[in-house]
DNA sequence: AGTCGTTTGGA
DNA sequence: CCAAACGAC
């Protein structure tokens, strides 16, 4: 009997996308499916998404029957598994951050004669493969759209559902994390949650996605953002659907999700761009240090509106809708002058969908030193952001409780009201100001 | 995936 | 007088 070993990487993509189907080719009578808790994984640096694996955990435990969960560091814990169950083959499935790739090769180099598989990745075209003419990376997103959309992907696999090769069943894993209350309102962990999630939307709401997709208060988008980061779902299975619509909604959220593979084939070819600048120029412009203003931005009391509603929704559900993470990003670097480091490091903490490159590449997006980045003087207007995205204050209204007595637009300036709050705050600073600042900071960098 | 001050053209 | 369009940052 021959026996491979599933290794999924720090995320669970599923096998329904090739990963097990790879395995069936070569040839194993029996899968054991195997998830490595890195020594490094520490929950008090990921609270929110350590809190939602360990529901993903159990779900796909009780799923197929005996998740094998080891603890340790997987260079060690994946041939050891592999020696227990005399395997013959490896293959690992997830995501393409550079520090999946080193990892992958330190696994490989420990098993010996023993393949590692690269089976599948979590994109539809695996990063470092959309390539210009001349072999080299694309840099900005339009051409890079083209040659992605041009290279096509293969149809989702679906059949291997049928189980065709037998997951060996490990029994209830000690090491499998438990499950632990939480203050924040998680969405529900899983596959069949995600296909169930997206079923819906695709019937209900992604026809309208292009006309309301900005509309925080309209909480229109998909927000299959964390199944997409857990793996739980795949894009190509997105792809699929979405090409059966001709709608101009559905072409807008490919789009979106070409966003998603442009930024992971940057990471991919410059790693560097993970946690310091891929434009290393902004390094030497003047920042400020994270102080009581950068408490304020976290906890949602800045004093405007639509920056709070957006990191309290945030505390409060782990996630918040992509306009206001513009909104906020941009307040934090050019409205306070913090490098987007410690928003992007904050975001990680609180964010349950947080992937690496769309979260960093966002930021630094947002900064104006990430690839294809908006030019720096695109200073978003905290207060205008809010009336053009939110015109009636419902979103504002729904999630800073202080201002839900306000009625009409002028939710969206309480300090030009007659009686304004008094529990809410005045705003942190002079928004008309700071962003001549960070002009004056931009212009100082020179060239 | 922006904002703001200015200009322009129609009422 | 005001909105839409425009160009600069």
């Amino acid at each position: 009997m021959t026996v491979s070993v599933m290794w999924f990487r720090a995320d669970l993509r599923l096998a329904d996308q090739g990963a097990l189907r790879s395995a069936i080719e070569s040839g194993p009578d029996g899968v054991v499916p195997l998830f490595v808790l890195d020594d490094h994984f520490d929950p008090s640096n990921m609270p929110v998404r350590s809190a939602y694996l360990a529901r993903l955990l159990a779900d796909f435990d009780e799923r197929i029957g005996g998740l094998h969960v080891v603890r340790g560091r997987p260079e060690v814990e994946v041939p050891r598994v592999v020696e227990q169950a005399s395997a013959s083959s490896v293959h690992v499935t997830g995501g393409h951050t550079p520090y999946a790739m080193r990892r992958d090769r330190r696994v490989a180099d420990a098993l010996g004669d023993v393949p590692l598989v690269d089976a599948d990745s979590s994109y539809a075209v695996a990063p470092g493969t959309v390539r210009k003419g001349d072999g080299t990376s694309y840099k900005v997103f339009t051409p890079f759209f083209r040659s992605w959309q041009a290279q096509g992907s293969h149809p989702p696999v679906t059949a291997v559902r049928s189980h065709a090769v037998p997951w060996l069943r490990s029994g209830r894993s000690a090491a499998l994390p438990e499950v632990t209350e939480t203050d924040v309102d998680l969405p529900p962990a899983g596959e069949q949650a995600a296909r169930a999630h997206w079923r819906r939307w695709l019937d209900d709401h992604v026809d309208d996605y292009d006309g309301e997709r900005d509309r925080p208060d309209l909480d229109s988008t998909s927000r299959m953002s964390v199944h997409l980061k857990w793996g739980t779902i795949h894009p190509r299975t997105l792809l699929a659907d979405l090409a059966e619509r001709s709608s101009a909604g559905a072409r807008a959220y490919e789009r979106q999700l070409a966003f998603r593979e442009f930024y992971a084939d940057v990471l991919h070819e410059w790693p560097h761009s993970a946690f310091g600048y891929y434009n290393r120029d902004y390094e030497r412009m003047q920042y400020d240090e994270p102080a009581g203003d950068f408490e304020a931005w976290k906890e949602g009391r800045t004093g405007f509106p639509f920056i709070d509603a957006g990191m309290r929704q945030m505390l409060a559900q782990g996630w918040m809708h992509n306009r206001v993470r513009m909104a906020v990003a941009s307040f934090l670097v050019k409205d306070l002058h913090l490098e987007w480091t410690h928003g992007a490091r904050w975001f990680r903490e609180r964010l349950v969908d947080a992937d690496l490159a769309n979260n960093q590449h966002g930021w630094q997006w947002v900064a104006g030193c990430g690839t294809d980045a908006a030019p720096y003087f695109r200073v978003f207007n905290p207060v205008g952001q809010g009336k053009r995205f939110d015109p009636d204050g419902a979103y504002i209204r729904r999630w800073v409780p202080e201002l839900r007595g306000v009625e009409g637009r002028g939710v969206h300036e309480p300090w030009t009201l007659e009686e304004p709050p008094a529990d809410y705050p005045p705003p942190l600073v002079d928004h008309a100001q700071e962003r001549l600042e960070a002009l004056r900071r931009h212009d100082a960098l020179g060239g």
